[in-house]
DNA sequence: ATCCCGAGGG
DNA sequence: CCCTCTGGAT
């Protein structure tokens, strides 16, 4: 069996984003982004969880401290006490309030539209730096790879095997097949997808609009 | 039981 | 490289 080009792997990339296009239509984020810190805040809380999750508890957490200012002088445990409906709560109750003391010290109180500066934020990572610099900003720097999308470029064959642990190395991979205009499109439809029918154990391949192109799901 | 729309730390 | 944090969904 020959190994696929590149050229045959963009072809078939762009196709994907074409038809989840027409499925899952115009990106949409589902979390509280009416500004940039309240964005940070909720892509941080939404880790290993779902955005549903997160919505509930956002109200009171940005009626209470709605600014950098204000949460910079919480305390992790009044912030965990307002999210503990939340997994890992305790962690980002720490990590929210010192994003809001870093933003407040470092940025004059604004949110950094960079993604060296995003990251270098408490709990924030490239995948919720990605986010951010997209929804926030309208920036499309990179493609923010989670567990759904790095599954996905696996099962059709767009990144090794071997990068399947490895988020930065798909990442790379996605971004040298796919034409810019189609980053911002992975960061949301994918991941729909992913969470939808790509699912990690069991995924639907009867119900996949991918599934005539996907290598995984011929071979079952 | 087992996995998750991650990231920090050892 | 590995572990930890956590509730909820399935």
């Amino acid at each position: 069996m020959p190994r696929e080009t590149n050229a045959a792997k963009r072809e078939r990339a762009i196709e994907v984003c074409r038809r989840l296009n027409e499925r899952y239509g115009p990106v949409e984020c589902f979390l509280d982004h009416a500004n940039p810190f309240r964005l940070v805040i909720s892509v941080l809380l939404s880790a290993q969880t779902t955005d549903a999750q997160v919505n509930k508890v956002t109200p009171e957490l940005f009626r209470r401290w709605p600014t950098p200012e204000a949460m910079a002088s919480a305390t992790p445990a009044e912030v965990a006490e307002v999210i503990k409906s939340l997994g890992f709560y305790k962690t980002k109750a720490k990590h929210a309030v010192e994003c809001a003391q870093m933003i407040v010290a470092d940025y004059g109180g604004k949110v950094p539209a960079d993604m060296k500066e995003l990251v270098k934020l408490p709990g924030v990572g490239r995948k919720t730096a990605n986010i951010v610099l997209n929804v926030g900003f309208g920036i499309v720097e990179g493609i923010a790879v989670d567990t759904h999308v790095n599954r996905i470029a696996h099962r059709l064959g767009l990144s090794p095997k071997t990068h399947a642990k490895e988020p930065l190395k798909t990442e790379q991979d996605l971004l040298k097949i796919l034409p810019k205009e189609y980053w911002n499109d992975v960061n949301h439809q994918w991941i729909m997808l992913g969470r939808e029918i790509c699912d990690a154990r069991k995924p639907r391949c009867g119900e996949c609009p991918l599934a005539d192109i996907c290598p995984s799901a011929k071979m079952g």
